[in-house]
DNA sequence: ATAACAGAGCTTTTT
DNA sequence: GCTCTGTTAT
């Protein structure tokens, strides 16, 4: 076997960490070193060289997209595929791993996976039936907060009220909560980790097994990990001194949702016998850039220290431009990427990243205005849309009649005359006496309680249930997903609904069935599950991407959390403003702070050749108008990387001052402040300042090619642009 | 049972 | 200011 293949390809760095001893090992891999490369060709290593079967070999990353690519790699160096290595993600293998022990996790063996919205939703009726006022008690905050116990690995009993009134209300919410859970069979993401951390923690046998087979532990982005997750590897990997971690703590960005960017500094206490390797040259960005993000960067403290470089050239310096406000910066933006088009480059090259998902709207609108073609990442996935997820909660019905929440997601979806009386009586019967909706459903329609309509209609619908569950043994996979979404009546409702919205429904309908078709059921891995079974945790565990993939060539516009890991040739970092980048909230708590430093490294990271920061002077924000100051991160870059792009040579700009008074005189006039106009001679520009009225009506305008000028409104020809 | 209305909320997101 | 949710009124 030609070994020499696997490392001959890497740096001297990433070939010291990929032929390392068998030993736990932390390797600090900065932006656009080579993180992934190293982890496939280490396991690759381990395969050829050190002759570990793929069998023994565990990789564990966030996201299905991250394990996916991981384990196309390792096939593709290997040449040879290798199904019998565990690579998923953190929730992906623990679910596996319950699905494999359900007894011993305590867990019957059709449990399903839940996701935020059911969660949501189940609490929102718990605390109903709670009789807690959720103006009070936010529901939302209690899911929040029962999901950072359980990321702490604490459960409902052993959390502690210090006698504090908020803790003890949290708490019964929690243990109901639990309650709920355990009699639907449901499970919720945290409680995937958790239950999955318990199941070896309190089974030695099963501990010892896996400790055995795992003989190599791999972990991307070990940086986002948790508590729970955490332990749950060290559980795996004790005393084996196995643990090969990846990660970059100037990358922490997810410390909000959990993330304990400390485990990399507890790593080294609790495998005092590890190796360390730096990956600092960068292979995806231009000098100045770098030269950017290290400066930045520095400004954090508890850094576990890192400084990139390239052997690239310099290449450009990074363009700062001061928007008057945020249409104004819209446009600016725009017209770079239209230039960039223009000189040959792709669309799909460039990205606007921002730090909140509101911001995305004005490039939007510039964006269809200018007919240029553009993708926002983020929003609704697949599997999380609502005809989808009636459809699913028609299916996991047939197969889970005590899934409560789907009960209530469709039991009157379509309408099919149960009304909210028959609804509430239901709920309390089964409050009441402990049973599920199902359940008490039955019961009602046994006790003859109900008026003829609304037991003929609840009847209707617990048959066509139990004939959906009966098809199910004898149809295909996609054959009994076509069966639901028709005998179910979601089509029909859908294509009843007002044109577009409905249309789009039941394409995506088709969609699923479509999914269930092209579904690879590995029932090798199946762990004695059914094919719709793993269809429907795979629906839950995978929100899919898939939603029909426009290959048109399109500006990619997204928040600086979801372009972690990507990259492009232009990148627009946009809104760098006090209290929007910075956010808000983060400007009073140093560690916030430091978290949206690491947020702005990774955005300016993303850029391969060209990067623009841009800010507003003026914002309208939640309805008012703002003036932010510029971010502070701007002035912690270094002067001589960074170019101000100024429109026209010495044009001045209103400052915060004169903004605030052109403010009080556009009120009155047709035209706003910051207001993109169209000018038959001097083309577009931007609206700066208004006087006067009626005749007199004067508008201050900057033309993007023709400079600023003042013009009588009466006389001069302007359009909206 | 649908539409209209009022009220809340408003960083970031994967699983 | 805008959007989403839940409630109320027809």
């Amino acid at each position: 076997m030609d070994v020499s293949s696997i490392i001959t390809s890497l740096n001297d760095d990433q070939r010291l960490a990929v032929s390392a001893p068998m030993q736990a090992m932390l390797v600090l891999a900065g932006a656009g070193s080579g993180k992934t490369r190293v982890l496939v060709h280490r396991i690759a290593w381990h395969i050829q060289v050190n002759h570990i079967s793929p069998y023994n070999i565990l990789a564990v990353t966030f996201t299905n997209k991250a394990a996916n690519e991981m384990r196309n790699r390792i096939e593709e160096l290997l040449e040879t595929p290798a199904r019998a290595m565990w690579i998923g993600t953190f929730h992906g293998l623990a679910h596996r791993l319950l699905r494999q022990h359900a007894k011993q996790a305590k867990l019957p063996d059709t449990f399903q996976v839940m996701d935020s919205d059911d969660q949501l939703r189940i609490i929102k009726r718990l605390m109903k039936n709670l009789n807690l006022d959720d103006s009070k008690w936010p529901p939302k905050q209690a899911q929040w907060f029962i999901n950072a116990q359980k990321d702490e690995g604490i459960r409902a009993k052993h959390m502690h009220d210090n006698g504090d009134f908020y803790n003890r209300q949290m708490k019964d919410i929690y243990l109901a909560y639990e309650d709920v859970c355990q009699r639907s069979g449901l499970v919720d993401f945290a409680e995937l980790l958790l239950r999955a951390h318990e199941l070896l923690r309190d089974n030695e046998d099963l501990l010892a097994f896996y400790r055995q087979r795992f003989q190599q532990v791999h972990v991307d982005e070990f940086q986002d990990t948790n508590t729970i997750q955490y332990a749950w590897l060290r559980l795996l990997t004790e005393g084996n001194n196995n643990l090969f971690v990846v990660g970059d703590d100037d990358q922490s960005i997810y410390g909000w949702r959990g993330a304990k960017i400390e485990n990399i500094f507890n790593f080294q206490k609790h495998y005092p016998e590890h190796g360390i390797v730096r990956l600092e040259q960068n292979y995806r960005s231009t000098g100045h850039i770098l030269k950017a993000a290290n400066t930045l960067i520095a400004n954090n403290d508890n850094r576990m220290g890192k400084e990139l470089w390239t052997a690239a050239g310099e290449g450009q310096a990074i363009s700062l431009y001061s928007a008057f406000n945020e249409q104004d910066e819209a446009y600016f933006v725009v017209e770079k990427i239209r230039q960039w088009v223009r000189d040959g480059g792709l669309r799909s090259e460039t990205a606007i990243l921002y730090r909140s998902n509101a911001q995305s709207r004005q490039f939007e609108e510039r964006l269809m205005t200018t007919a240029t073609p553009y993708r926002v990442y983020g929003g609704l996935r697949f599997f999380e849309r609502m005809e989808i997820k009636n459809a699913l909660a028609y299916l996991r019905l047939s197969t889970n009649p005590h899934d409560d929440p789907s009960f209530e997601r469709v039991v009157n979806t379509p309408t099919r005359g149960i009304g909210a009386k028959t609804l509430d009586d239901m709920r309390i019967l089964a409050r009441e006496q402990q049973l599920s909706l199902w359940q008490a459903a039955l019961a009602m329609l046994e006790s003859n309680q109900l008026p003829a309509r609304a037991s003929n209609a609840l009847r209707g619908f617990l048959n066509l249930i139990i004939a959906l569950g009966e098809t199910t043994k004898e149809l295909s996979l996609h054959e009994t997903v076509k069966q639901v979404v028709e005998t179910s009546g979601l089509i029909e409702l859908y294509k009843k609904e007002k044109q577009d919205k409905g249309e789009a429904r039941v394409e995506n309908l088709e969609e699923l069935v479509n999914a269930a078709r092209l579904f690879d059921y590995d029932s090798e891995n199946a762990e004695n599950l059914g094919e719709l079974d793993m269809f429907l945790a795979h629906a839950a565990l995978e929100a899919g991407e898939m939603q029909g993939e426009v290959d048109e060539d399109c500006v990619q516009l997204m928040t600086l959390h979801s372009a972690k890991g990507l990259e492009f040739k232009l990148v627009f970092l946009v809104g760098l403003e006090e209290g929007l980048f910075p956010s808000q909230q983060a400007l009073d708590d140093a560690g916030r702070l430091q978290e949206e430093r690491r947020l702005c490294y990774v955005g300016i990271t993303r850029a391969m050749q060209q990067l623009y920061l841009t800010h507003a002077e003026s914002r309208r924000l939640y309805g008012k108008d703002s003036y932010p100051r510029a971010s502070r991160f701007l002035r912690e870059l270094p002067p001589e990387s960074i170019q101000e792009i100024r429109l026209r040579a010495n044009v001045s700009r209103p400052t915060t001052n004169s903004a605030s008074q052109s403010k009080g005189l556009g009120s009155k006039g047709t035209y706003k402040l910051g207001q993109p106009v169209r000018h038959e001679k001097f083309g577009e520009g931007v609206v700066l300042q208004m006087e006067g009225e009626g005749e007199q009506e004067r508008v201050q305008i900057n033309f993007r090619n023709a400079g600023i000028k003042w013009l009588m409104l009466a006389y001069a020809k302007l359009d909206a642009a």
